[in-house]
DNA sequence: GTATTATCTAAGTCT
DNA sequence: TAGATAATAC
């Protein structure tokens, strides 16, 4: 591609040719970010840069992926594949994978993801006695990783007073101790949690200078992108990086700042300005993306913020159509509404389904919104919730395969040790875990010398452990001969998960065991495209232990409406996009609105959502929404009010009547349900459980004295007593041959039988 | 020790 | 509502 930087405007073009020196890229949405980053890369590799002496770090693996893709094509030749280029902690996995030695870990080290840490943390507390009220893993799980994002190592907390009496007050003085057993039972089991990744890339640069000396060396070239939401390890480890050459270019915009939960902070952008006093600004503001109306939406909003980066983000763009906002009765009807308008706008402005976004600020969200897509018939994809990986059966089996590559994993082996049940129940496996901890080894060491550390139990189970052993000992030795998926197959038939799965019959048993197959397809074509010699299971799990259901998208997964969380949907735009859920306590959070900073946070998270959309925007709220079993009321969102109402349909807006309106969206009329599109349920769908013809709370008034009913369990009954009201209505029922029982109506699920 | 059912309780964003 | 845990039956 020759003139390559003519495809560029004035501010983009020398931010692109300014390849030396500290710089920082200060970035609207749609300015073409990622299109400096893209270009400047090749630009480096073009004017003789060798690409190995290149690192770019991106948010997601799947920015990664598209933007090397999109360098191959401008340097048009295959210099761009030596490129380093990933996230912070696929991009840090590897280098620690490489110098593992150094900081007594070995290259096989497992990556704990956040059920497995979860996991852990829940394991140390029941063995230390502590009550699980107070200690709350998922608390303590939180604590831990700010803790270690800060570089507050449990020895450092044990030094603060302050910290210590923090958790005094809370009660919480087991805390440090929960911590410190946390990082040994980590490290001997030969893992590392996702802030481990970031901490020890830092502590393996900061001790070891001819390895830090080595990376300096080798990245002449240090890209960053979204730098607003690095933290602060990412931030020393960059800083370390390019303090020999000094050549880091960061790119980002502090209005689109939302990770503060993970650690995130914009002191960095200015901390950049110390660090580096020479450096050059670079702002980007005329936006690509979005009409004027939806631009000058979102600077409306986000003028409410006071900490802020001067900046006029502006666009040459048409008017477009303004925002549209909509007043519904509940989640299901917003989701009906939408539903409608994304069917009305496909076929009037003949669009595709890939056109359209749908954006909540919680997962849980997503519920009424698929149901009613699936209702009408329109494809979709969903973003979040569970991963592949992270599924029950997948990491199941991943656990048989972690094993092999790393025994001494004790989550992989909690995990299989009793699946499929062999006889080793939970009174073994204490005694067990007592004996490692102990003798300071891992679970695995203990099984393999039940003798040497004395564990006290019975012949029946001592057999039982051994066998286990041969089992799992038989699959190491097949580890380095056999190629990924011959591994896999094997371990997954031969160790019976295959043929558990497979015996399940029930809708969600077929389709755990059709994940089975899939996940075995994955291997099978990492192993076919691999290299010789880099076709082992190894390889394969070091690949997809970062990845997330983001980067496991399916070629058919391409036509479809996309529904995601609006942090999920960062760096992405759509031309249609549907912004839900605009309420108090919902969006703003309820969790962050006792500070401003919390609150700022919001709002940059809904100036991010806005942004996103090219075309048209549709915002909505609910006034009542279906949460924690019960209908609760809702108020409109604070940040409605902050918009300008210039840019959005009058008539659509009115905030204090109390009735919604039959028809929201007046541009469209009554919609027909569509026969053509066929609905295609994607294997990463939630399950939706099925609507069986149970008693539910609309119908629950239907159960009376006398009526007869028929129970899961205890088979047909008639009820003889009812007492309590609504969700708490009990009926005592005396059944067939069982006799009486009382029972919750909520959970009971009983059938009437007329 | 295992499997099933009853009851309780939480409730957010992600590598 | 759903996921986790406790209680119960086998």
């Amino acid at each position: 591609m020759d003139n390559y930087l003519e495809h560029l405007n004035q501010s983009q073009c020398t931010a692109v040719r300014q390849l030396e020196g500290p710089m920082m890229v200060i970035a609207g949405p749609g300015s073409g970010k990622t299109r400096v980053l893209t270009y400047r890369i090749a630009h480096l590799i073009k004017s003789g840069t060798d690409s190995f002496n290149i690192l770019a770090l991106t948010f997601t693996n799947k920015a990664a992926k598209e933007m090397r893709n999109r360098i191959e094509s401008i340097v048009e030749n295959h210099e761009a594949r030596n490129l380093w280029m990933g996230t912070f902690h696929a991009v840090f996995s590897k280098i620690l994978r490489i110098e593992a030695e150094k900081i007594n870990y070995t290259s096989n080290f497992t990556i704990y993801d956040t059920a497995d840490a979860k996991s852990l943390i829940k394991s140390i507390i029941k063995e230390m006695g502590l009550d699980k009220d107070l200690y709350k893993p998922a608390v303590i799980q939180n604590r831990i990783s700010s803790l270690k994002n800060s570089f507050i190592s449990p020895k450092d907390y044990g030094n603060s007073p302050e910290l210590l009496q923090t958790d005094k007050i809370a009660r919480r003085d087991a805390f440090g101790s929960i911590y410190q057993k946390y990082n040994k039972r980590c490290v001997k089991s030969g893992a590392m949690d996702f802030d481990d990744l970031l901490l020890n890339t830092y502590h393996l640069l900061n001790e070891f200078p001819d390895v830090l000396y080595k990376y300096q060396n080798k990245f002449k070239y240090i890209l960053v992108d979204e730098y607003q939401d690095t933290n602060h390890v990412q931030y020393l480890i960059i800083k370390k990086l390019a303090a020999l050459n000094e050549n880091i270019c960061v790119v980002g915009d502090d209005a689109q700042s939302i990770y503060s939960f993970r650690g995130a902070n914009i002191q960095n952008i200015l901390n950049f300005k110390v660090d580096y006093p020479d450096f050059k600004t670079f702002k980007l503001e005329q936006n690509y993306r979005s009409t004027s109306n939806i631009v000058n939406l979102a600077n409306s909003l986000i003028t409410h913020n006071k900490k802020q980066i001067e900046k006029e983000v502006w666009t040459k763009n048409n008017e477009g159509e303004k925002t549209i906002v909509c007043k519904t009765l509940n989640d299901n009807e917003e989701g009906r509404i939408v539903a409608n308008t994304i069917y009305q706008l496909y076929i009037k402005e003949k669009t595709n389904w890939q056109d359209y976004a749908v954006l909540y600020r919680t997962n849980a969200q997503s519920r009424a919104l698929e149901e009613a897509l699936r209702k009408k018939n329109i494809p979709y994809k969903i973003y979040g919730g569970l991963s592949f990986y992270a599924r029950k059966e997948v990491k199941d089996v991943l656990a048989y395969f972690r094993i092999c590559i790393n025994p001494k994993d004790e989550e992989a082996l909690k995990r299989i040790i009793n699946y499929p049940t062999r006889g080793i129940g939970a009174t073994t496996l204490q005694k067990l875990i007592i004996a490692a901890n102990n003798n300071e080894v891992s679970i695995w060491e203990v099984i393999e010398s039940l003798e040497k550390y004395e564990v006290k139990i019975n012949k029946g189970s001592t057999e039982k452990l051994n066998q286990f052993a041969t089992l799992i000992n038989s699959y190491i030795v097949q580890k380095d001969k056999l190629d990924a998926y011959a591994l896999a197959e094997q371990i997954a038939k031969n160790s019976g998960v295959f043929h558990d799965l497979y015996s399940d019959k029930t809708a969600e048993g077929v389709s755990r065991f059709e994940n089975l197959q899939e996940l075995l397809n994955g291997i099978k074509d990492f192993s076919e495209k691999a290299v010789a010699g880099e076709n082992k299971l190894e390889l394969f799990m070091q690949d997809i232990a970062l990845l997330t259901n983001a980067d496991n998208e399916k070629d058919d997964d391409y036509n479809k409406v996309t529904l995601m969380t609006i942090h999920a949907a960062k760096g992405l735009e759509f031309p249609y996009v549907f912004v839900v859920g605009l309420e108090e306590n919902l969006f703003p959070s309820m969790m962050t609105m006792d500070s401003r900073d919390g609150l700022e946070e919001e709002r940059r998270l809904f100036y991010v959502a806005i942004t996103r959309a090219e075309k048209r925007l549709f915002l909505s709220y609910a006034l009542s929404r279906f949460k924690w079993g019960q209908y609760t009321d809702c108020n409109p969102s604070r940040f409605l009010e902050e918009l300008n109402k210039k840019f959005i349909e009058e008539s659509i807006i009115k905030l204090n009547e109390k009735v919604a309106e039959k028809k929201p969206y007046k541009i469209f009329a009554k919609t027909k349900t569509p026969t053509k599109p066929k609905p295609r349920i994607t294997k990463n769908l939630k399950k939706v459980s099925a609507t069986k013809q149970n008693v539910n709370a609309s119908n629950l008034q239907n159960l009376q004295v006398g009526v007869n009913v028929k129970h899961s369990r205890f088979g047909k009954g008639k009820i003889l007593k009812i007492e309590g009201s609504d969700a708490n209505k009990k009926a005592t029922v005396f059944f067939e041959g069982v006799g009486q029982k009382m029972l919750l109506l909520k959970f009971a699920r009983l059938e009437i039988l007329s």
